[in-house]
DNA sequence: TCCTCGATGTCAGGATCCTTACATCGTCAG
DNA sequence: CTGACGATGTAAGGATCCTGACATCGAGGA
C-alpha cells in the first residue's frame, strides 16, 4: 500500500490554500498595521457585539490566553475597549472603538479581495460546492 | 452589497477546516511527542534526502529562521542529524536518523488516519474535485 | 584579480499560539 | 448557609512563525 505523493495529499492541499490565502492577506493588510489574528478578532466583535474575551476566544477558535494577547495589541492600538466592570460573574464586554470598525470595513474590503482573487473564475456552483466540501470536512472531525 | 455571514466565506471555511484538522492530527501526534511542525519537516526530509535548511524551509513554505527553530528540536530528539561540513556552499545537508525514519513512519499511519476521518464518505470522484478546487485556488493566489 | 551578488546560516526581537497553573466570581446541591 | 463546581481572568513559560540585520561562501563580470 504506497502513499500518496505529498503534494496531493489532502492535508497538503488544505494546508497550503489556507497558507497561501493568509499569507496574500497579511501582504495587504500589512499597511493598515493589522495582522490576521487582530482581524479576526476584530470580525468576531462585529458580528458578536459586547462579547468577552473567553466568548471572543471561543469564537475564534484559540485559547483565553492566545485571544488575551491578540487583545493586549487591539487595546494598545486603541480599535478595542475592555469594560472595567465586570457584566456577569467576571465576564468584561469587549467593544469595538469607532477607530476599531473604521480599521475593520477597510480590512474586509482588502481580505474580500483577496478572496474573489483566490476563487477567480469559479462558477458560483463551484464555489458553493467546495463551501459544502469543506464544512462536511469540518463536521467529520467533530 | 451586503456582506455573506463570516461562516460562509471562503476564507472562514478554509481557516476552520485546516484548524480542525491540525487540531485532530496534533492530539494524535501527541502521544508520539511530535508536533505537526516537525512532522511537516521530517516528511520534506523523507521527499528530499540531505535537503539543506534552506531548501527544507522553501519545500515547507516557512522562512529559515522558522525553520531553524524546528530543526532544533528535531536535533535534540535526535531525530534528524546536520552535517559538519557543508556539501557546497554554506549549505550543511540534513539527514534523517534510524529513529527519524522509525517515528515518521509511526506518525505518517496516524495522520493518514486523520484525514480519511476528514474526507469520511466522500466519493473518489468527490475527493479528486475537492483537491483540484483546492489546487485552483493555490494557483489563483501564486 | 577583485568585487559585487545571490544563497546560506545565524542572531535578536517580537507576535501568536499553546499548556499548565492559580485566583475569583456565580450558581446550585446538600 | 456552605462548599463544590463551572466559567472567567490572569500569569509564566515554551514552541513556532515572522521581520530585520549581519557574516560567510561560491560564482561570475569589470
Amino acid at each position: 500500500m504506497s502513499q500518496a505523493p505529498t503534494g496531493d495529499r489532502p492535508g497538503y492541499l488544505l494546508k497550503r490554500a489556507q497558507q497561501a490565502l493568509n499569507q496574500a492577506c497579511t501582504d495587504r493588510l500589512r499597511p493598515l498595521e493589522l495582522s490576521m489574528s487582530q482581524y479576526a478578532v476584530l470580525r468576531a466583535l462585529d458580528d458578536h457585539p459586547g462579547a468577552s474575551s473567553a466568548e471572543l476566544a471561543r469564537i475564534t477558535f484559540v485559547t483565553r490566553q492566545s485571544l488575551r494577547d491578540v487583545l493586549g495589541g487591539l487595546r494598545s492600538a486603541e480599535l478595542v475597549t475592555v469594560a472595567e466592570q465586570a457584566s456577569t460573574g467576571r465576564a468584561r464586554p469587549v467593544a469595538l472603538t469607532t477607530s476599531g470598525r473604521a480599521k475593520l470595513r477597510a480590512a474586509e474590503s482588502l481580505v474580500t479581495q483577496v478572496e474573489e482573487e483566490m476563487l477567480g473564475d469559479l462558477s458560483a456552483d463551484q464555489r458553493r460546492y467546495l463551501a459544502d466540501l469543506l464544512h462536511t470536512c469540518v463536521g467529520n472531525l467533530t
